[in-house]
DNA sequence: TAATTTTGTTAGAACACTCTAACTTATTAG
DNA sequence: CTAATAAGTTAGAGTGTTCTAACAAAATTA
């Protein structure tokens, strides 16, 4: 069982793995906000945990073990967040750090609850995909329809809160997964987005709406 | 602001403290299985805060303040085992192991909305009052129904998920809050109850039912 | 009341996690 | 390619929480 501390670090890890999953103590060292020093005596002891692939002055790289923790718990991670916007009522803007902090619970069967309640969703309201059990990651992460910028042509990849009334709305204007959207304009005021897409040569969709859409850049 | 440590020592001596408030090293000790010289020492840090009063070799006890922590802490342990109830259905004996980790949560926020998703809940699952948002308990510990025994008195105190079915079911057979209910018999196989009450004589309740029922004894 | 047991304290050490200061290795810029 | 800079490590210390061993006070019992 990992302390709160090294799920961390594991996490920390996870996140700044690029390509080849080569991490530098000192990208950690700063995106933790904890010395270079401390950095390393936590790899050393991940390293006999088995967790980390540690070799003096060279770069940091989780084990296959690591990953799956680091996973795991970006999973708790995701799932909390989306727990907290659509079960509770919070704002997505307000979830990170709560779920910070219940990300670390011990306890299975609070999570699998969630993703039952949840009825197992496949990414988090800011659009990032959630970790299986097994801590594998199917789906890319998709960007939210309102962070795009004019001029921008999107496909649309999944959708948040998937009540009934939003569903019949997408489905009034004929919004579709898979859907090409191309963006001709966003109001400056209440970032109110005209859109084109198949027939539908100029919609408007409420700022509230373009929160709602997970779209991927073409 | 308190460590989870410094929480959970004072949500213990709330619970052991008695009567006169005064609570015994060594209760404690066994209490959280923790080893009396550090009980000693964490009630000097305590007592640092302002939090315990402290006298070698007297009793503890907690200042006002560290009464007020102390409930505030039980506030969030008893808010969370009713969520966990009522809004993620879990059984009431799975929750509190779960609430003893989410009662450590520092977040105003997520507490409050709690609250108010349960509607402002008086007391927990188990029939225990909540403190209220200044740490001041009003109510008195309630029992169930059905820790009650064959040949008790009790009156109706609360009622522990209030769905509408269940209300429904409770006006058909003219159950009320002050009613004053006799235990007739205890069906040990699945823990029915047979009860007399106003002028029905025999009424049978499930241990579904009995579980759901707060009571105080005569 | 005196002896024994229980309760509580002090002293000293250990572990997890953090830091600063000083040193070493690797990288970058002339 | 050497000098300067950046990145990484080692050593030593501090904080928070825990422990065991030894001692002191209080309560109990004979």
């Amino acid at each position: 069982m990992n302390s709160l501390v090294e799920e961390n670090y594991l996490k920390a890890l996870f996140s700044l793995s690029n390509g080849d999953g080569e991490v530098n103590v000192n990208d950690l060292s700063k995106h933790l906000e904890i010395k270079m020093p401390t950095v390393t005596s936590m790899m050393k002891k991940l390293a006999a945990k088995k967790l980390v692939h540690y070799k003096s002055y060279k770069p940091l790289r989780l084990t296959a073990r690591g990953r799956k923790e680091a996973a795991l718990v970006i999973r708790k991670h995701r799932l909390t967040e989306m727990f907290l916007v659509e079960k509770m009522g919070f704002g997505w803007e307000q979830v990170h750090e709560i779920a910070e902090q219940i990300e670390h619970i011990k306890s299975p069967i609070f999570f699998s609850k969630m993703d039952e309640l949840l009825d197992y969703p496949k990414f988090d309201p800011h659009g990032s995909p959630i970790p299986d059990i097994n801590g594998k990651i199917t789906g890319k992460a998709y960007r939210k329809l309102s962070e795009c910028n004019e001029g921008d042509t999107v496909k649309m990849a999944a959708v948040i809160n998937t009540s009934d009334e939003f569903l019949k709305f997408l489905n009034s204007r004929e919004i579709h997964l898979g859907l090409k959207i191309k963006i001709n304009s966003v109001e400056p005021f209440d970032h109110t987005m005209v859109v084109s897409y198949e027939n539908h040569l100029s919609e408007s969709l409420s700022h509230m709406v373009c929160e709602r859409l997970l779209v991927e850049k073409e």
